[in-house]
DNA sequence: GCCAACGTTGGC
DNA sequence: GCCAACGTTGGC
């Protein structure tokens, strides 16, 4: 099996890359998602050492800000049990979870953050799933041209 | 803060 | 199973 490429949505006022590279191991679970689609991803598709982008949504500057990989592949999502956790989720009983997550561990910061406006328009990346009209999904297949492409950018044009 | 896009819920 | 109402995402 080849080795796979996703990229993950966080809002950095919640969960930074910063705060990753900060976590014991650099490494944390990715909890919290809510979304079925997502959620087959981490629980199905995801496998260790697959190569990671994580965006940051929602604060300017919008952008691809690190690489990460995948630690540990999906496993149930505690939060969803929590009724304090923001994520809890009623409906989700502890003989069939509903929800997973993956641990994640940083690899490396951008030698800049490549934002989301310098992404637009660039021919290599029309297909790429993060700049299609409506998507929203915050756990994303990304191809290896697309990840090699990111990561070779953000070195080019490096301050 | 607005609102388009889209996912989920629930009445029927 | 349909679909209107509602809630959320996330760029602008």
């Amino acid at each position: 099996m080849p080795r796979r490429y996703w990229l993950l949505k966080t809002e950095p006022d919640v969960f930074s890359f910063d705060d990753l590279l900060a976590a014991p191991q650099q490494t944390s679970g990715w909890d919290g998602v809510r979304n079925f689609q997502a959620r087959n991803f981490l629980r199905d598709d995801m496998k260790v050492g697959d190569g990671v982008l994580i965006y940051h949504s929602r604060i300017p500057p919008m952008a691809i800000v690190g690489v990460a990989e995948i630690a540990k592949e999906g496993h149930v999502d505690p939060t969803q049990f929590d009724p304090r956790d923001h994520h809890f989720d009623p409906k989700s009983k502890r003989e069939s979870p509903q929800w997973f997550q993956v641990d994640v561990r940083a690899v490396q910061k951008l030698a800049r953050p490549v934002t989301l406006e310098e992404l637009r328009g660039l021919p290599a990346l029309k297909e790429m799933a993060l700049l299609q009209r409506g998507q929203r999904l915050s756990v994303q297949p990304v191809r290896k041209s697309e990840f090699d492409f990111i990561l070779k950018l953000a070195k080019s044009r490096a301050q």
